[in-house]
RNA sequence: GGUCUCGUAGUAUAACGGUUAGUACAUCGGGUUUUCAUCCCGACAACGCGAGUUCGACUCUCGCCGAGAUCACCA
């Protein structure tokens, strides 16, 4: 089967979490199919048009990995992709409607209008403008918007997620195809372009599922081959029940990129916030998403957004990668995420940190905090000594003297790694005479003044022996 | 108000006529010689309500209730 798909965003804004799943379906299902998923600028509200958004969208998609066939930077058969630049292709296909006299010129102003619907609103009835169509309307000519001439019925379809549908000729209505302005509506826009480029599978949110026999009609007018329709729910924001918006805050996907949470995560995340193969399976690459996808398992509810399961998946993505592919393939990826102190350290060193500290982080920003008593001793802190849960029943002198210890046998030691320390630190246990909750909260703390650390001997190891006995040598005197 | 859609634990979901209603996140406990995490084990917790069909209904039908979408020269 032959699929084309398109994502067919309005530039008026950043891509968030509440829309990028018209994105990622379709993406999928494109190349599940070894089709093509077409991106198309849907510009053609000028007041709304923002500047730059459309490089946003193009950045969100390219850093989630759902790179297009067709469509702006690369081109394609159906140039151009923005539908600014397609004024003319629309007006021939209005006058097609024209000619077979399925449009009209509507002079109508818009004052009157809206005391016909203030009428219809009075009355309680619904208000559709066919009632009020103009008797005789003139020639088309640029400054009158043209409407379509609706012919009620019935239709019935079906949607791909939503199931078999059907609505009665009181949805029908004589819509704006061509604005004063010129530009085509999104409703007819969409149709024409989604003909021309050979578009199979119309992948929106559900709110369009209401006009859907609208474009029913104009499919049948233009004498147009109907695309398979697929309603994706909404996602709801965390509170309430509506859908998410920027209003809500809803940030953008490439927010949370520059927080540090892998696309990796982010795609699979997505995709599965309201949509499963019936596996249990919750992590999947991308090809693995590719492969299980189908339209069949999308939900048809909405799904609400948990932003402590993003930061889930993010976690796990980034061990998932360490474990993988290694130390370097995850290193690199954390570019921009260290502390700026960690900038004089070379490559190996913070490296070497990454490889103890990993399987703590969710997302690589964490790196920020986490990470910063490897690369500048630590502001010494003695309340954070004596408070600790484990320390604060033993004495000032009693800690002293053990550290001392400590410094004394780990000064002793010659070979420096994890397993000679570990060692050290064992036969420490029975020379102090102190539980290892005491003796290593002892140590980590002193060394770090961090809530926590990963492991101590591989804590010490990685800080070497020079800077590890400097740091505790002068906690000693501060006691 | 008209039309349409949706309704399994706090969240995301599985099961689709017969199960102790499964899994994951979150929460709470426990384990892996310190911490925080990872990992492992365990606990808590759900079929919106009411009829009907049926030997049997979360699963089918109807009604109700609740939630949402849409009714723009916005998309």
């Amino acid at each position: 089967m032959k699929v084309v798909t398109r994502f067919a965003p309005s530039p008026t804004g950043y891509i968030h979490i509440g829309n990028v799943r018209s994105a990622i379906y379709p993406y999928l299902l494109a190349k599940q199919n070894a089709g093509k998923m077409i991106l198309r600028i849907e510009d053609t509200d000028r007041e709304r048009y923002v500047e730059g958004a459309t490089e946003l969208i193009e950045d969100t998609l390219e850093w989630l990995g759902l790179n297009w066939d067709e469509g702006p930077i690369i081109g394609g058969p159906h140039a151009p992709y923005f539908q600014s630049e397609r004024k003319s292709i629309y007006h021939d296909y209005a006058r097609r409607l024209i000619e077979s006299g399925r449009a009209y010129a509507d002079p109508t102003p818009s004052e009157e209008i809206a005391k016909y619907r203030e009428k219809c609103s009075k009355e309680k009835i619904p208000f559709l403008y066919r009632n009020f169509r103009p008797e005789n309307t003139p020639e088309w000519e640029p400054g009158i918007p043209l409407r379509f001439k609706a012919e009620p019925k019935e239709y019935a379809w079906h949607d791909e997620v939503m199931g078999d549908m059907h609505a009665g000729p009181e949805v029908l209505d004589d819509i704006i195809l061509i604005k004063k302005d010129g530009y085509p509506t999104y409703n007819f826009a969409h149709i024409v372009d989604d003909a021309e480029m050979g578009v199979t599978h119309v992948m929106r949110g559900v709110e369009y599922l209401s006009s859907t026999p609208n474009y029913l009609a104009l499919y049948e007018a233009l004498n147009l081959e109907r695309p398979k329709l697929v309603s994706l729910p909404h996602i709801l924001a965390p509170t309430g029940n509506k859908k998410l918006g920027k209003r809500d805050g809803a940030k953008s996907v490439t927010e949370y990129r520059d927080d540090g949470v892998l696309a990796e995560a982010m795609l699979n995340y997505l995709a599965c916030l309201g949509w499963n193969d019936g596996t249990e399976q919750e992590i999947y690459t991308k090809d693995q998403l590719i492969k299980n996808f189908s339209l069949e398992r999308i939900q048809s509810s909405g799904a609400r957004y948990d932003e402590t399961k993003l930061l889930w998946y993010s976690g796990q993505w980034i061990r998932k990668i360490f474990d993988e592919q290694g130390v370097d393939v995850l290193y690199e990826r954390t570019a921009g995420f260290w502390p700026e102190v960690a900038d004089n350290f070379n490559n190996d060193y913070k490296r070497r940190v990454l490889s103890i500290i990993y399987d703590r982080l969710k997302t690589l920003s964490d790196l920020r905090e986490m990470t910063a008593y490897f690369f500048a001793a630590p502001a010494i802190d003695i309340d954070m000594l004596l408070q600790n849960k484990f320390l604060k029943k033993l004495s000032e002198a009693e800690l002293e003297s053990t550290l001392k210890t400590v410094i004394s046998e780990l000064t002793k030691l010659e070979d420096w790694n994890a397993d000679s320390l570990q060692n050290t630190l064992n036969n420490l246990l029975e020379l102090t005479n102190k539980k290892p909750a005491e003796l290593f909260s002892l140590i980590r703390i002193a060394v770090s003044f961090a809530p926590f650390s990963p492991a101590l001997n591989l804590t010490l190891e990685v800080l070497g022996r020079d800077e590890s006995l400097a740091r505790l040598n002068s906690v000693a005197r501060a006691i």
